[in-house]
DNA sequence: CTGTATCCGTGTTGATACTG
DNA sequence: CAGTATCAACACGGATACAG
């Protein structure tokens, strides 16, 4: 079966010796890279995935974890009992994807169809703010900030011209505040112009702790200028 | 017309605000990035791409450059007679996908599927000289070399540990060599084990001038490790 | 609860042939 | 040269049913 996946896996072949070429052979199906992105801090579950990703339906699902596996990208690990539930966990080289992920998604951020109103994944939103870092607004700057994201928590660390961010349950003692709310909210608060940025939804965010950490935090993240459209 | 395709370019999105999944959905489609890559070192005609990827047939070709246009990576435009041919050009922003085609090219080298053998293009090879030069070999050498693969003419320059390369004719008096011959004998060569690398295939590049300047050049790119697959 | 397998309507893909 | 027309095959997404 596996070895059956293995060879099957050459339908769409685009018989072309560049890295680039073989790159989309391997993330290229739909809903393949956002995979990927989905398990880009840590190992999930077919149903956690199902949650980040809707639209993608479950056979489909099946299908690209199956091909993933076989190209190397994730491996599926079965997690000793009791908790005998099984994740799909990138390889060290699925890891490396996330460069791709983001040259991809800079780019594509400067288009004008990027539409900010629709749904964002938790992951979605922790990797972004790893793709956006600004390390020439962050100066020196040090803050560790706890999220939790439809229930996820993660931990991101702003440290010698670096960030970081891990999936993490917030603990207060390690972090100048907790912010509580959903991705699409926490996103137009760290991306969209200070001044502009409506009271209500800053409303829909709680900030436990130095709010006022939080709020130079924000300053460290931007988007690139969007082209004309 | 043009407005239709536009509007019509909403079939499969993936209602996800996240950069990466925008930008699947603009150069995720089939052969689409792969036509990005080839005009990514200048404009060309429906024949010249139809010519570089093999497979990619008419309709479809057409079909994304529709959507290309539409989504404002590429133009298309009418050269001035008497040569009043139509061709296609990417726009400054679509001339910025090349880093998510180098950092997908980088990842995917390193998979045990990359297959040197299969057919390479012109555009392509020029491309990943950019994307596998290595500055620490390079350190301040400096040297221009000429190509001239399948009929069109290049010219890549190193210098101050960077490189270049252009489409354009060689003229021995500017370049220190001119290579002739295939993409793939030349991938071969710059990209093989030097001890490795058959007799055979180096007599299937023809090198004019100094043999040995290209020696060295040859010395200043490579592929990253392969995993173990 | 966690996936997997199957069926089915629809849209995309790709080969060939053909037109301005 | 630069595409369009037609058609067959297949991939996708949704639903549902099934297995550990």
């Amino acid at each position: 079966m596996s070895l059956e996946k293995v060879t099957k896996w050459h339908g769409r072949r685009y018989a072309d010796a560049c890295g680039a070429a073989l790159g989309m052979e391997l993330l290229g199906e739909r809903w393949a890279l956002l995979v990927v992105r989905e398990l880009m801090l840590g190992p999930r579950r077919f149903t956690d995935l199902r949650a980040a990703l809707p639209g993608l339906s479950a056979n489909v699902l099946s299908q690209r974890l199956d091909e993933l596996e076989a190209a190397g990208v994730l491996t599926r690990r079965r997690l000793p009992p009791p908790a005998s539930v099984q994740v799909y966990e990138l390889t060290p080289w699925g890891l490396e994807v996330e460069p791709v992920l983001q040259a991809l998604g800079r780019w594509a951020a400067r288009s004008p169809h990027l539409d900010p109103t629709l749904p964002l994944s938790p992951v979605s939103m922790m990797l972004s703010l790893r793709t956006m870092f600004d390390r020439a607004a962050a100066g020196d700057a040090r803050a560790a900030i706890g999220f939790r994201l439809d229930g996820e928590g993660f931990v991101v660390t702003v440290a010698d011209g670096a960030v970081t961010a891990v999936r993490a349950e917030p603990e207060t003692a390690q972090v100048a505040a907790v912010v509580t709310g959903r991705p699409t909210d926490l996103a137009a608060v760290v991306y969209g112009n200070p001044s502009t940025v409506a009271e209500r939804t800053w409303e829909l965010l709680r900030v436990e702790g130095d709010r006022d950490a939080f709020l130079r935090f924000t300053g460290w993240f931007a988007l690139p200028t969007r082209i004309e459209g």
